[in-house]
DNA sequence: GTTTCATTTTTGTACCTACAACTATTACAT
DNA sequence: ATGTAATAGTTGTAGGTACAAAAATGAAAC
């Protein structure tokens, strides 16, 4: 849908303005789809993201920090996501012994085994939502890297 | 920043799903700057949000599903959002006589002296944030509104 | 060894979001 | 006029986010 459409208004002050809204606007759009898959297995978005974290150190246990540092949302709070997933008995937390200030997390056998589940519909998601060719996804990267300077 | 680097992941499956990712992290971006500056406001961003779309409507009272609609987020809750802004003295709200069902907001005086006070900060911001030419803005936005069909 | 500082995590508060259930009001069919 | 459906908004719950303050531990200086 348009930007004009999407969010009913007719004028912007600049293509760099509209462009602002425009990527708010998607992101939100690819989200709540995202969102709406997730919760077929009882995840958020942020959970999901810190699993893929944790099985993309492979057996490596990472610690909050390093969690926090991958995830999109720079500043949302681990260890209250991690307690989450604890719970579920998707990951395992431990007292890192070398230095006690660290808290070790790691992802369970269940953890994986609920990922290998999601990994083909949210794929499947992916190129769906994706109705662009590779050529302009390129070029929106090369032009949203160059934004953040 | 790369968005490698951003999200220290050094490879993706395709060019669309690094667009993905790359939609969601500028989207972030974006929103923690303008957070920063109408923290300043004490404003969040979905209370200006509500408060420039009232003003947009220039007089003419909004019903709460108006603004829903018009909001980059559909799904936030408008009651509350309005009921903060009341507080605050920004928005008037009274219930529609015509239709009793209706409650129709207004900005008050003391809103649009706020927003004001904001228009500055914010344009010199966005343009800012704006590293990029009009004419990749206007390849950017193509592709945006391309990509939700 | 004690003080001081830095690192890592936890906790509290206030706000926002998604969704579903609920109330009130209006419109419509009969 | 009555029952049914549609519309508009409110409220409860469970999650997520931002920020700041605090606690625990470790490192460094003296």
């Amino acid at each position: 849908m348009r930007l004009e459409e999407e969010i009913k208004q007719s004028k912007f002050e600049s293509e760099q303005q509209k462009a602002v809204l425009n990527i708010m606007v998607t992101s939100n759009w690819i989200t709540s789809n995202q969102t709406k898959l997730l919760k077929k297995f009882d995840l958020s978005p942020p959970q999901y993201n810190v699993l893929r974290i944790l099985r993309g150190a492979k057996d490596k246990p990472v610690m909050l920090a390093d969690i926090s540092s991958r995830m999109l949302d720079k500043m949302s709070n681990a260890t209250r996501l991690v307690e989450k997933l604890k719970q579920k008995g998707l990951v395992n937390r431990e007292q890192c012994e070398v230095n006690r200030r660290q808290v070790d997390i790691s992802i369970t056998e269940q953890g994986l085994q609920l990922l290998l589940l999601i990994d083909a519909p949210m794929k499947d998601m992916t190129a769906l939502l994706s109705h662009i060719s590779t050529k302009e996804a390129q070029v929106l990267n090369e032009i949203l890297d160059k934004w953040r300077k």
